[in-house]
DNA sequence: ATAAGGCGTTGACCTAAATCAAGCGCCGGC
DNA sequence: GCCGGCGCTTGATTTAGGTCAACGCCTTAT
């Protein structure tokens, strides 16, 4: 009876550190602040141990894909994850990259309305989606704590349709970067050299361009000197202010 | 503490007609059963009812803008209106066209995510942002239903990205039009001459182009005898398999 | 060590859509 | 009745980004 689709991960409290011996697997849960779980109390978290798995996938190996029937629902712990759509003709576009504390997976439709598939190594948590909404029943702060999630979701969908429609390459680019930045932090992760895991296609198929158009871009960047690639993946920012100054068509 | 953004209508179960007359206002609201208040008893609706006051705006009047303090969220029982976001230099993009049914206005944030301004000529319910928020307390099934609803509104949001980031200026007119020939037929309206009240400006900038490209298609689809153009903006789709195969990327 | 395939970069060229520029109704105000 | 402005269309031209093609680098398999 009731949803969803792709719920992002948002701040809700300063992040509890406990990696304190728990009552249950999710009592140790490192990212818990982050995820659907948040408002749980420790007694209450027994109860989502007790119907979930914990699963990992490797790069490129798919989660589910659009049209399947949408019985499993998922929580990201680790890793990152892709959401994509396909045309008929195989274009795609990645609708959205999930980090640790992201949730998939749930929707109104009894099929997957999009495809999701491992970008790195990922660790995640599987609901039958019949009992997670059998919990939801019971614990509705925890649905509200989706609702409030999905709301988030919302605004950053509303967001990535004004890049997709109106932005040039240079400033979908310099959005994405800041985009990752800022999540790595809410995750307590470095946001300054910037951990950019996914490939160039990957990051086209995301910003509605070309493989190609992404790196050269990604050069006109670094030849200004805005930006540095790293080893491992990682870009640095190196100047801030213009990248912002891109990303909102300053 | 909790949700939305901006929320979609869908069809929960079959249209109930009641011109009667009713213990509330709400009682003999017409659109009810595609709203928020569909799961509500008749004499739980005198609440609704208590909390909530009816306005109508004008094509061109804003409902509010970005940016402002979000402490009123309204409801749409007729006419359309547009929600859209702004880029430093005026560029434009309309995230959605909202009609009866719709919802919009809750935001997780203090303030509005984006602008909001009539179309046509629009009746609304304003509530309290914070009142209805309480009687959402009062009535999980209310919540329920606007999760069910974010939940659409998520899947519809993934499926315009995938529109703006992939599909061609014709294939995003065909989706555009099949959009809202879809809709009107949820509200229980015609879905073939398909009123198509807005402008081309605000085409281009919920389809991510410019007015010119939007006549243009237009014009394309015309010469071809796929459309035909009516009097009072209503469009023919006069042959629709071919525009379903546009839409899909075919 | 070498071959082979995948990803990223770069260059040359092309095209879909944007931009620039008229005009054409249509409606409302004077 | 006429004027002025706006929304829509159409045409000419430009351009951002796509397409096609090559190559270099790194990894993995033989």
């Amino acid at each position: 009876m009731s949803p969803f689709d792709l719920i992002r991960a948002q701040q809700l409290m300063e992040p509890q550190r406990r990696a304190t011996r728990a009552s249950s697997p999710c009592g140790a849960c490192a990212v818990r602040h982050l995820t659907v779980c948040a408002p749980l109390e420790d007694r209450e978290l027994a109860e989502v141990a007790s119907i979930s798995t914990t699963l990992e996938i490797d790069p490129g190996e798919p989660l589910f894909d659009e049209g399947e029937p949408a019985d499993k629902v998922f929580n990201i712990t680790a890793g990152c994850v892709k959401v994509y759509k396909l045309l008929a003709d195989g274009r795609r576009q990645v609708t959205g990259f999930l980090f640790a504390g992201d949730f998939l997976g749930l929707s109104n439709d009894a099929h997957y309305a999009y495809s999701a598939e491992a970008v790195t190594h990922a660790c995640l948590c599987r609901f039958n989606r019949r009992k997670l909404e059998a919990l939801l029943e019971r614990h509705p702060k925890m649905e509200k704590r989706l609702l409030s999630m999905a709301s988030n979701e919302l605004a950053a969908a509303q967001e990535q349709m004004l890049l997709l429609g109106r932005k040039t390459a240079k400033e979908k680019i310099a959005s994405f970067l800041l985009m990752l930045s800022r999540r790595a932090q809410q995750r307590g992760q470095a946001g300054n050299p910037v951990s950019v895991p996914m490939s160039r296609t990957d990051i086209g198929d995301y910003l509605g361009l070309t493989t190609e158009t992404v790196s050269r871009t990604f050069t006109h960047l670094k030849t200004a000197g805005t930006i540095r690639m790293l080893s491992g993946g990682r870009i640095e920012l190196v100047e801030i202010e213009p990248i912002r100054d891109l990303a909102e068509g300053g």
